[in-house]
DNA sequence: ATATTTGTTCACTTTGTTCTGAACGAATTA
DNA sequence: TAATTCGTTCAGAACAAAGTGAACAAATAT
């Protein structure tokens, strides 16, 4: 193999690791697709561990995950019992739908809490003192403008595909 | 101090800081934020400690890091010799900043990569024999690609505030 | 039937991050 | 001037996340 070939893809496949990571993914995750997106061949599980030497372990959990974001898929190969993938190479469609899916669960969990405390302002309005009463207005007034917020971001994320990610 | 308020008021707190966790920020920060948000007083450092039950250190750090997003401002007391903050309450204004500013970084690192990558095999072009020739070649137009969809993503993002932010 | 190959799962270790307590210097008060 | 109050820094403890090896079950080959 030459070996300044060799170097440019393995620095590639580092490089989509690091950012993998530093996004919040998985490194190995990101090596993975890295290395499915340059190869020109369906690769087996074996060869995984073997280029990138990591554990049959992480390269099944992590070539599942990829699988389930719709960024790899199982394809047969001829004669040989092994499981092959290849990537989805559509980077941008992948890497936008992560974000957006990873932005909506977070956003509604939020959205979720929020609710809920401003329930609670509202139960137990009435027993509160006058001090209180002015210090929980406060607290209402504030929190709406935060789910204000929210809820506009829920909106543009519903909006995000058609308009930028086409 | 009414509990059922207190309940209110510390759960948007640990609300806040579960989200700013899972975003990739401090979790101490976003609680610390939070804090400030619902505050209609400054607050100061020992008071952080004293509400938040964590460490002077932290508190110190993270109001640091909160000032630094220009999420939180120091501010004079009359009569009172410690340092109290209050927060800029525009979360949106903040929170996308946050995000665009983490994006570009990301994604300009990763562009200074793909583009060594580049250069590496262009510049060893000429010493590949044929089998390589054609996988670089297979190399080069895949990487281009993501260059390329990188180099879309940086102008959205130089695009962001104006269209979406306002 | 037995042996081998393959992918998955799980308990454990390793690695990296975050938080804290203690020590410190600067500023203020007595 | 000594004592106290503040905020910062830093080494190390506590914690969380990720990767591994070994055991396993399913499929295939001998």
């Amino acid at each position: 193999m030459n070996s300044e070939l060799e170097k440019a893809h393995d620095y590639f496949i580092e490089t989509a690791g690091r950012l993998s990571k530093s996004m919040g993914l998985n490194e190995i995750a990101g090596q993975l697709y890295a290395l499915l997106y340059l190869s020109p061949e369906p690769i087996s599980l074996n060869e995984m561990v073997g280029k990138l030497k990591i554990s049959k372990a992480s390269a099944s959990v992590n070539i599942r995950a990829l699988e389930g974001w719709g960024a790899a898929k199982k394809i047969w190969v001829k004669g040989n019992r092994r499981d092959h993938y290849i990537a989805d190479r559509d980077v941008w469609k992948i890497a936008s739908n992560r974000l957006k899916v990873g932005l909506e669960r977070r956003i509604s969990e939020a959205n979720g809490a929020v609710g809920q405390v401003e329930k609670m302002l509202k139960d137990s309005e009435k027993k509160f003192n006058d001090e209180n009463k002015k210090l929980a207005r406060t607290y209402m007034e504030r929190i709406k403008t935060v789910r204000k917020m929210s809820e506009r971001l829920e909106k543009l994320l519903k909006l995000l595909p058609t308009d930028l990610l086409e």
